[in-house]
DNA sequence: TCTATCTTTTTGTGATATCATTTTCAAAAC
DNA sequence: GTTTTGAAAATGATATCACAAAAAGATAGA
């Protein structure tokens, strides 16, 4: 029996999308979602083995997942999701905030009637899974959310960065939340959803601020040292 | 004979580095300093030969390098330095700019005397190197500059994006200057320190955001478009 | 001279083999 | 009962091998 299997749901995969690439999305996904706990190594020849394939593409999807900061390789050359520690948590919401709102002004000139509509389509289904208390279905849904808004922008450099932050993040919300409705006490996205109608830019950044600090971003440093510690 | 053989200068190699994470140094240091031309396709087993390894380390570098964007693999699965657009030139520009303010601002209340100290050190040795018309340590004296003022904040998430952005940037760096002197019209250094010295924040910011500019960022559209294209 | 088709070579991907280091775990020593 | 030690197993790093897809060249036809 396999020590530390990590939960791994499965994910759509295209007939010519490569090994090395399934798996880095799988991974990613499971990060992302926080199913897979800070600090307990995985191996290599584990996931080859759950995953039924070889050393060779689980080696380089975890690389890649090094280079994102979503994995650490320890100095004994071990693998793990890193800990959180309350003074990388408030870097990490306060950098969240700061490339967010870039994000926005710069995709605010992109901003079509059409990707309103969608992008209100989003905050209903996200509404329905916090009516659901779909954990998941919510990290998710909020992601795609903030990403559709950002992306209107054609020129991409900064959409990878976001995520970046998301996949640093993503251990720490799900151990943050118990419960779904403590990830989102208030929800921002109905003012967000406003500024993008009116093209307000001032009242976009504030929105998607609050909403950014709302969400885990309220948390302060007590209540992370309680969890944390 | 090896066609495309790329410039690769030899770098430090620490006893205990992995045959991967050197190549990934050693590649990072060429596209860094535009010694990689974009467009023309790299392939894993010229490297490997010319690096005198097998093809497993330097697949991973490169998948590295890939996840950071200092890469792209195309569709057709050829590895290239992607090719600048105005656009996305105009983006790096201002993604910069906003993430090193982040990084200054964050970093200010770290700042001791003696950092201080070692940056105008640097600054000196800069102008050196401007003097010298010697591009390579100008561009590597002026990303410790820089390294050396954000990293005094000890929790660091924002660093590895900056040196994204500085990877990115690095292959045009080199097309767009000339010449040394073209690169370095004004030099805003001295202000940066200045700003330091008196923990002036607003000084500090604007100091920074006019470096950035000032330097490759200076650039116009019509410039642009008279290099690229 | 140019284009189209076929063959050869090169290349990326993934599996397997090998080696050195690290971890594990049980027996021995205190 | 706790620590030390040492053999066995697991693990990461790299090299090599096998295969399919892509690129490059060569040949034939217009």
């Amino acid at each position: 029996m396999l020590k530390n299997t990590p939960n791994l749901p499965e994910i759509l995969r295209p007939s010519d999308m490569t090994a090395q690439e399934y798996i880095y999305q799988r991974l990613r996904n499971s990060i992302m979602l926080g199913l897979i706990a800070p600090g307990n190594p995985i191996t290599i020849r584990g996931l080859a083995e759950v995953l039924n394939t070889s050393p060779t593409p689980v080696r380089e999807a975890l690389r890649r997942l090094s280079t994102e900061h979503a994995l650490k390789l320890l100095p004994n050359r071990r693998i793990v999701v890193p800990q959180m520690t309350p003074d990388r948590f408030k870097e990490l919401i306060l950098l969240r905030v700061t490339l967010e709102e870039h994000a926005a002004r710069a995709a605010l000139p992109f901003i079509t009637e059409r990707l309103v509509d969608q992008v209100t389509v989003l905050d209903l289904k996200l509404d329905q899974a916090v009516e659901d208390e779909n954990r998941d279905q919510l990290i998710k849904i909020n992601q795609q959310f903030h990403r559709s808004i950002y992306t209107a922008n054609p020129d991409q450099v900064i959409m990878p960065m976001i995520e970046s932050i998301w996949l640093q993040l993503g251990p720490f919300t799900r151990i943050a939340a118990r419960n779904v409705k403590e990830l989102y006490v208030v929800d921002h996205h109905k003012e967000v959803i406003a500024a993008l109608r009116q093209r307000d830019e001032t009242a976009l950044l504030n929105s998607i601020a609050a909403d950014i600090k709302g969400g885990v971003g309220h948390l302060h440093a007590d209540a992370l040292e309680r969890i944390l510690g």
